[in-house]
DNA sequence: AGCTTGACCGACC
DNA sequence: TGGTCGGCCAAGC
């Protein structure tokens, strides 16, 4: 007798993680969106709660295209998300752009993302 | 029940 | 330009 009771029911992410999901999948190739902009979009939860999301279940979506308000890579996987980019074409600027570090020795000469371009809303494309 | 930690953000110095 | 502080929301102990 069960009851119907879904409550067992596994494997179901919560709604706020679908939905961050699902929004991220939604990112186009070549933008990225930050957790904030990612929690602003859908209108609940906070940038940590995204962030907590793509920690937890990102493995099955494009993470590399949801990054921090720095627009710094994510820790541990930069280089995996610096070859996607790359792949993509997103804007990236530290190499290839103007005014690199010159022999700084900024953690690591990893390139950051230009949010200032590559910052997507949400909408459909546009130029 | 409360406290701590996070794939964070914005403001301030 | 980079480091620090407080705030936000949810999950884990």
């Amino acid at each position: 007798m069960p009851q119907v009771t879904d409550s067992g029911n596994d494997r179901a992410l919560p709604p706020f993680a679908e939905l961050v999901l699902d929004l991220t999948e939604l990112i186009p190739p070549g933008r990225v969106m930050t957790y904030g902009d990612v929690a602003e979009y859908l209108g609940q939860g906070g940038p940590r709660q995204v962030g907590r999301v793509m920690a937890l279940y990102g493995a099955a979506v494009p993470w590399w295209r949801v990054i921090r308000a720095d627009g710094a890579l994510l820790p541990g996987h930069e280089q995996r998300a610096l070859g996607h980019y790359r792949e993509e074409g997103t804007p990236l600027r530290g190499t290839g752009g103007r005014g690199p570090a010159r022999g700084s020795k900024a953690a690591e000469d990893l390139p950051r993302v230009d949010l200032k371009l590559a910052r997507w809303d949400g909408l459909p494309a546009h130029p």
